[in-house]
RNA sequence: GUGGCUAUAGCUCAGUUGGUUAGAGCACCGGCUUGUGGUGCCGGGGGUCGCGGGUUCGAAUCCCGUUAGCCACCCCA
């Protein structure tokens, strides 16, 4: 019987392993150097947990089942109502700000394409308790360094720069209400991918008459690329009072963003660009994708505001930021800038061994270089050093241990350094003291 | 969920108008004295041609179905 892996799962073979440990590893980093703190949460839940959050329609998309107690569960398709419920649990106690993360696989039941798998790690990033632009800031330049750590800069990748309060501002002085607005919100956010003459229709079911006028408004927004022609049509709408407040207000959080953005050097990866509105409603202020310059291919990274979801999901008011980065879309474009190369470590030493004895003293050697936490290996059978050599050599050794009789019979070991030729001998007992400097060094034709 | 394209060795691919035992390169394993290097030379294993049916004297090749992969749509937390 052959059995193949289900579709849309992956398997990792250790070079694609090496791969995304490179991956995994520059991600940690950057959150490691952010002061953020790694957690974990169950990969299976209720399913009720992503109902709650996201509606019946999202039970599609997931791979759900009962499970022997008759509970109805789901595994993982986001981090985040995981997250919002360990937080909740614990509000009270946390210091704030919290600044947590975790890089973990999770599934979707989707048909499997480009950019898009069923099983995929995420590297989710979050802040709660701070409702102020400047978590919203801390967060965008982790997310801008996270894709500069693998070589990716300016000219590779931008992130763009949102917010969904300007979106209800503008469509209130357009006179719509809360239901209207989520509905125009909707269609905005797919405009990128709707013929003109279709996105009207819908937004007559809205608007009426006025949807193509609205349209062609909402074109001259999208097409906004800088703060101060921003700041000037926000500042130019027909709001009063209260609603005139909130905008001012609002645009003082946009410069306080930007501000932070370009003091953390994060500036050159900005672009703003209110096409973005993110489809999920829990999102509640600034949203922002991470793109490939060139536009193609899918998100690399989404985020945003949740100010309300922790409490949906029965927590207290916990202002929240955070954003998502998923591997298959990184993998895809890293690949396509070569900037994924080979990450399989060589051994630092090769034992070449010439019998039984050999072998007893190769092992014993062995052992105690291991135990140092040198990289070490050797043949597992009895082979001839012609081949030994060979296949020290495509191993990437840097030294070979080698034990003959000549050695045993003397109680030392001979040390070729690959990478010149030199061989020296050593007394076996001196390895443990000898190993170190050997490392920094290596052996020079001269000593040999 | 819908549609298009594809499927031959671990990988990349040949395979003529349907005609003997399906090939190459790379990779892998072994050998070229148990004392020396990514080359070299010799040898070897590995495929019921994705799977199932049909047409035919005869199918990797033609037809139907199915599964998987890729691509696009839907969706994208």
């Amino acid at each position: 019987m052959q059995f193949q892996s289900l579709p849309g799962f992956r398997e990792f073979y250790p070079d694609a392993c090496a791969r995304r440990n490179h991956i995994f590893g520059q991600w940690k980093q950057v959150a490691r150097a952010f002061n953020f703190q790694e957690y974990d949460a169950p990969v299976l839940e209720p399913l009720e947990l992503y109902i709650e959050k996201s509606g019946e329609e999202i039970v599609g998309q997931l791979f759900n089942f009962e499970d022997r107690g008759g509970r109805s569960v789901a595994l993982r398709p986001e981090m985040t109502p995981s997250l919002a419920r360990l937080i909740g649990a614990k509000a009270n106690s946390l210091k704030r700000p919290i600044k947590w993360f975790n890089i973990g696989e999770h599934y979707r039941y989707e048909k499997p394409q480009k950019g898009r798998l069923r099983a995929f790690y995420q590297f989710n990033v979050d802040i709660f308790g701070e409702a102020g632009p400047g978590a919203d800031a801390e967060l965008i330049a982790l997310l801008v360094q996270a894709l500069r750590a693998f070589g990716l800069d300016s000219k590779d990748f931008k992130v763009r720069l949102s917010d969904r309060d300007l979106w209800l501002l503008m469509l209130a002085a357009e006179g719509l209400d809360e239901a209207g607005s989520a509905t125009v919100l909707g269609i905005i956010d797919k405009l990128e991918r709707t013929d003109r003459v279709k996105a009207v229709e819908k937004l007559a079911e809205v608007l009426g008459d006025e949807a193509d006028a609205f349209l062609s408004r909402v074109e001259k927004v999208i097409a906004i690329r800088d703060f101060d022609t921003l700041s000037a049509y926000i500042l130019n709408l027909p709001l009063e009072g209260d609603l005139a407040e909130q905008a001012k207000k609002r645009l003082d959080d946009w410069s306080a963003l930007l501000r932070g953005i370009n003091s953390s050097g994060a500036g050159d990866f900005i672009q703003i660009d209110l096409g973005i509105v993110r489809g999920l409603a829990y999102y509640t202020g600034f949203v922002f994708e991470a793109f490939e310059a060139s536009g193609e291919g899918r998100a690399l990274a989404g985020g945003g505001r949740y100010d309300a979801l922790v409490k949906k999901l029965g927590g207290p008011e916990m202002p929240a930021v955070g954003f998502a980065m998923g591997d298959v879309t990184l993998e895809d474009l890293l690949e396509s800038k070569k900037l994924l190369t080979t990450y399989i470590e060589n051994p630092d030493f090769i034992a070449i061994i010439g019998g039984a004895e050999a072998r007893d003293a190769a092992m014993g050697d062995a052992a105690l270089l291991r135990s140092m936490g040198y990289r070490l290996d050797y043949p597992l059978k009895d082979q001839g050093f012609g081949k030994q050599f060979k296949d020290a050599n495509q191993k990437g050794a840097r030294f070979a241990l080698i034990y003959g009789t000549d050695e045993i019979e003397k109680g030392v070991v001979k040390i070729r350094d690959f990478s010149t030729g030199a061989e020296q001998e050593f007394p076996r007992q001196d390895l443990a003291e000898i190993a170190p400097e050997l490392m920094i060094s290596g052996l020079s034709v001269t000593e040999g």
